[in-house]
DNA sequence: TCTGGGGTCCTAGGACCC
DNA sequence: TCTGGGGTCCTAGGACCC
């Protein structure tokens, strides 16, 4: 209702996002954990070469993050429980939440393991999250957040400020008031490489970047990128919703050895199995792939990608892995190699 | 903080063509 | 020949997101 007392009816942007989803679906599994600060990512053993994938709020109070080395989160908390990443486990109970989310009045789009946009004409959002959260609390026991906005970005970054298990609503009627004086990496796009330049260049608030003149920012960024960081301290951002589901343009399989490699057949030996791996993802997708680019990660963290396209676009699992071969041979191997990976491009 | 794995999009230089 | 202008493809790298 506003407070013109008028009941309007109109588009809507919401924004559902699960709260710790992977921790919270591990810990419905195992109730008694509930409570107790659990630490999910690798293999669950906190001596390897991995990363939280996620934390619970418990175990967050340490100071654990998603993209902290599980080495850390275990100095940080010896106690906490480590387990193993179940991607498999993740993907179903994914499947579950986004069937509940189309039950609804709502557009559906999917944009990750526990997330989407809905898109609804409604003379009340609020009430409508509520029935999102009382719907898929029902169906899969997990709890969500729920932003409202008259466009994608709004109803992202409110997502944040519901979190966790609230409701929250951002639209251009409170957009200067709740982010103006915010530093610019609050917004969705802007990361920390971005942050420390409009830093150097004196923008660090939402609002000074708002105030901030196009031409400096296409200089600095590039002629989309720049305008389009003002534009996103400005509010703007895609109202458009679309069911249509997603179609991948690239498949990839990478991983970090747990050792350093150096013996060249063993670099060639794991090249190709990962090539064999994308292939079979190649195929799964029933689209052939045009390009194909390997990844080499050299000791110290010295990430290079090499690439080439194919002669002709294929889903053979032999030219495939001749073709990872062949840009492998393209790289300089004179140091040791942390990480080795094969995408397919379609 | 000795830094995973799976993706997306943008930028920019050079090749090549007309 | 001292040197155009535009378009597209290829390749490498950067940045961001979950």
């Amino acid at each position: 209702m506003t407070h013109t007392g008028r009941v309007s009816i109109r588009d809507w942007v919401l924004h559902v996002d699960l709260d710790q989803f992977i921790a919270a679906v591990e810990v419905a599994r195992r109730p008694e954990l509930r409570g107790r600060p659990v630490v999910v990512g690798g293999n669950g053993d906190p001596t390897e070469r991995a990363v939280v994938a996620t934390a619970t709020y418990e175990a967050r109070e340490f100071g654990i993050h998603s993209g902290m080395p599980l080495r850390t989160a275990a100095k940080r908390c010896p106690d906490a429980v480590f387990l193993p990443s179940d991607p498999p486990a993740y993907e179903a109970v994914s499947e579950q939440v986004m069937t509940t989310l189309r039950e609804l009045p709502v557009v559906v789009e999917v944009i990750g393991w526990d997330e989407a946009f809905l898109g609804a004409r409604t003379d009340d959002p609020e009430a409508l999250a509520q029935d999102v959260r009382r719907a898929v609390a029902e169906e899969t026991g997990l709890s969500c957040s729920v932003g409202i906005g008259d466009n994608k970005l709004r109803a992202k970054l409110a997502t944040g400020f519901g979190k966790p298990a609230g409701i929250y609503r951002l639209t251009k009627d409170n957009w200067v008031a709740v982010m103006a004086d915010r530093p610019v990496d609050a917004l969705w796009g802007i990361g920390p490489r971005t942050t420390k330049k409009l830093n150097e260049m004196g923008l660090t608030t939402v609002a000074a970047l708002a105030r901030a003149d196009p031409a400096d920012l296409a200089a600095r960024f590039g002629p989309n990128m720049g305008p389009w960081y003002r534009t996103l301290a400005l509010g703007a951002g895609d109202t458009h919703v679309e069911a249509t589901p997603y179609v991948a343009k690239s498949r990839s399989r990478e991983v970090t050895f747990q050792e350093n490699l150096t013996d060249r057949s063993e670099i060639d030996a794991q090249v190709m199995a990962l090539a064999r791996r994308v292939a079979q993802d190649v195929a799964d997708e029933g689209r052939p792939a045009a390009r194909i680019a390997v990844k080499v990660r050299f000791a110290p963290f010295i990430t290079l990608t090499r690439s080439m396209t194919l002669p002709e676009a294929t889903s053979d699992a032999d030219e495939i892995e001749r073709a990872a071969l062949e840009v492998l041979d393209r790289f300089e191997h004179t140091r040791p190699i942390r990480l080795l990976g094969v995408r397919a491009e379609f």
